[in-house]
DNA sequence: TTTTCGAATTAGACAGAGTCCAATTCTTAT
DNA sequence: ATAAGAATTGGACTCTGTCTAATTCGAAAA
């Protein structure tokens, strides 16, 4: 099982499988997002796959992130007030968050429980739930 | 006890309870803020409180929305990439978010219980913990 | 009451994230 | 090879939020 090994192949097959035309731009920005598995921002991005030479505009960046959320590639992460973190990951889980450094790390769902939720309003449904635990190196005083 | 109705004089009180001088334009945003319970975002608080007469610039907003943040009298929830909402309970408790209407809802933490999570990395402390259930209307398709 | 002085407020310039648009350049099927 | 549609682009634009320097407020001292 080396699937977890990604290039510019297997991504580009990747994006075929959830409906999206592999262009040069989009296999590049799939490579930044899953090659290193990191949360990253838009201009975070934008600054790993620009490294070398210019690939991609800003425009095609904001598009192509937000492209892949639409089709359950990545998803977004919404933790700081001034900027979203697209996530690779897209196996249930939940994240710790470091207010400080503003380090993103994940936890698994499988072992999570949440219980004592009341029932939902309704005629509304489930879209999902997140957890974010917000922490602090403890001798830092707030 | 009629403690959970506000006008400016007891916001006052409230105000320097918290180490917070009382101010014209404080008293109004805290007035804005609590006497509806509900979670509000910046410009919101300001369209209420120049309904009238124009009683706030919007730097002082700010400026007052952040001091009552650091002086704990209320909290900002993060569910929406645009903007910050601010929250006036403070009181421990969860949110619903309709990501079609963007209306926020409370979920009293009492009840909920939260088994299953890692041991926090070494050195860090939890500064709190924040879970969203974001919901959308039955009959809507994603 | 008047003066004084630090604190609070203000307008408006600024910054950064993200969107929009019209023009250009790629893809791809024929 | 070509035409039609899709993707990309720069740059202008919007929006939320911050900063700054100047003004105004208000409470305490005189």
């Amino acid at each position: 099982m080396e699937s977890t090994h990604f290039n510019r192949d297997n991504l580009a097959d990747k994006l075929r499988a959830h409906g999206i035309s592999p262009t040069h731009q989009r296999i590049e920005i799939a490579y930044a997002l899953f090659s290193r598995c990191e949360h990253l921002s838009a201009d975070q991005v934008m600054a790993i796959v620009n490294e070398r030479h210019s690939e991609s505009s800003k425009a095609t960046v904001y598009n192509t992130l937000n492209l892949f959320l639409e089709k359950n590639l990545i998803r977004e992460v919404i933790v700081d007030p001034n900027k979203v973190f697209y996530d690779p990951n897209t196996s249930p889980h939940y994240h710790i968050y470091d207010i400080e450094s503003g380090k993103l790390t994940d936890i698994d769902a499988a072992d999570v429980r949440v219980t004592g939720l009341p029932p939902l309003p309704d005629g509304m449904v489930t879209e999902g739930m997140d957890i974010v635990i917000r922490v602090r190196a403890a001798d830092h005083q707030a």
